[in-house]
DNA sequence: CCGTATTTGTTCGTATGTATT
DNA sequence: CAATACATACGAACAAATACG
């Protein structure tokens, strides 16, 4: 069956800006331009334009135009330990796999009590509960990522209680877990799943409140040597900025 | 700023849904209806339902109705080698990991010698080629991957005739390497990045061709113990049905 | 700073087409 | 074949954000 005309429209739009003949950050034809080169009513203008809008092509601006979306320089997320000594003992947060050219901060920590079905990786019992620490995460002064750890209630118990302090815990949690309980991560896993954004991300990201950019989440789960967990760290994160790297086995050294 | 009146009954279809009001794979009211129960024209209403369409949380049929969305219990797809020794020297395929519960199939590999730009991965020189081995992969009988993988030209020429047959390399094209040309796989590292689908994906996956549903793709550049590149495997998935797994140092094993 | 023009955003009304029941 | 429900398309009006003299 033909394409609508609005897909018809739309698929022009979209072969115009890959060829670069409207260039990226440059401005779009007005809604009434387009209204008289394809001789359509505004509203099927709309829905192609809105089609190019859900492929990521442009981004309208009300009083503005509308605009070709820029290139993104992704930034890289290391999953992986760094450097050669893949082995290495050095268990790291995800935060400080970032990269050093960058501004990275944190906000002060929100520390909650809460019951631990929220952080099933913990396979901790009905009644238990888990203390969850929230950062928000700013790179070069832009929302990057929100983040928030989940510990059992029982490391605080047993004596781990700047866990329940609202302050940063320096040089890291993990470090101080293996100072205060002698609790040391012998190694991790990552899941990623991606989704739409709820609201309260929308709002952090400053994305479009329609789902148009997906939410990668990173849910780690560090493990002690007797197998049992020790932490829950899940970190969301705009997915079109952002990709990830990871490495098993012997591989060289990343030289781009 | 007040909402609009569309994003208010999206708001509200939503949490309605979200309640349990509107069951998961039930009927929505039709446009009619909410027109009526909102006392709002039909184009408002559908901008409420656009909204939640593309929040992935229900999907127009034309001529049937408005249905709530199922819930998607996602395919994990584990990146690193499988087992207890996590150092082994098994390297495996993406499907390899596959769980074997499902009925995976792949469709006859097409074969096809491409400039090395397509894989720079690979870091071949401008003039140097590469075979590609593109693959459908159906999941009980549903796609559910794109994969190619890209070897350089310079493997075929040292004797690995069969990377341009058409038919399978069989048990795998990794243990293929390691007989013909003694060329064994150390380790390798994975790209993960989020984006749109293009029209050829949209059509594979019979996913709306308005960038709705994300897609995941996976480039895993395998290594040598030189260091030098053997293959580069590119793997492409909606990012809805499935999640992604890998363990860093060491881990219990899955019990879920 | 103000007022006007421009541009996109929202909302209504209406008609017709297409898919399903 | 008729009725129902979503899809496409046009027209019109006003609101809100921005640009500009």
């Amino acid at each position: 069956m033909r394409d609508a005309r609005y897909q018809q429209i739309a698929d022009d739009l979209r072969s115009r800006i890959e060829r670069g003949e409207y260039p990226r950050g440059g401005k779009l034809p007005t809604e009434k331009e387009l209204m008289e080169y394809y001789d359509a009513s505004r509203n099927t203008i709309r829905d192609a334009v809105r089609l190019c809008v859900n492929l990521g092509l442009v981004q309208p601006q009300a009083g503005r135009g509308t605009f070709v979306t820029e290139e993104i320089n992704p930034l890289v997320i290391t999953l992986t330990r760094g450097g050669p000594s893949v082995g290495g003992e050095t268990a790291q947060y995800l935060s400080e796999v970032l990269p050093t050219q960058h501004d990275a901060r944190s906000s002060v920590p929100r520390v909650e009590v809460r019951e631990a079905g929220i952080a099933p990786e913990l396979r901790l019992g009905a009644g238990a509960t888990v203390v969850s620490r929230h950062q928000e995460r700013y790179l070069d002064g832009r929302p990057w990522s929100l983040q928030t750890t989940f510990y059992p209630m029982d490391l605080v118990t047993r004596g781990a209680t700047r866990l329940l302090g609202p302050d940063n815990i320096e040089p890291g949690a993990v470090s101080y877990l293996s100072e205060a309980l002698g609790i040391e991560e012998t190694g991790w896993r990552d899941r990623v799943i991606v989704r739409v954004p709820d609201p309260a991300e929308a709002t952090f990201f400053q994305l479009a409140d329609d789902g148009r950019v997906a939410i990668m989440e990173i849910r780690r789960t560090a493990f002690q040597a007797s197998g049992a967990p020790v932490r829950l760290t899940v970190t969301t994160c705009p997915a079109d900025r952002n990709e990830l790297l990871f490495s098993t086995g012997q591989v060289p050294a990343e030289s781009w």
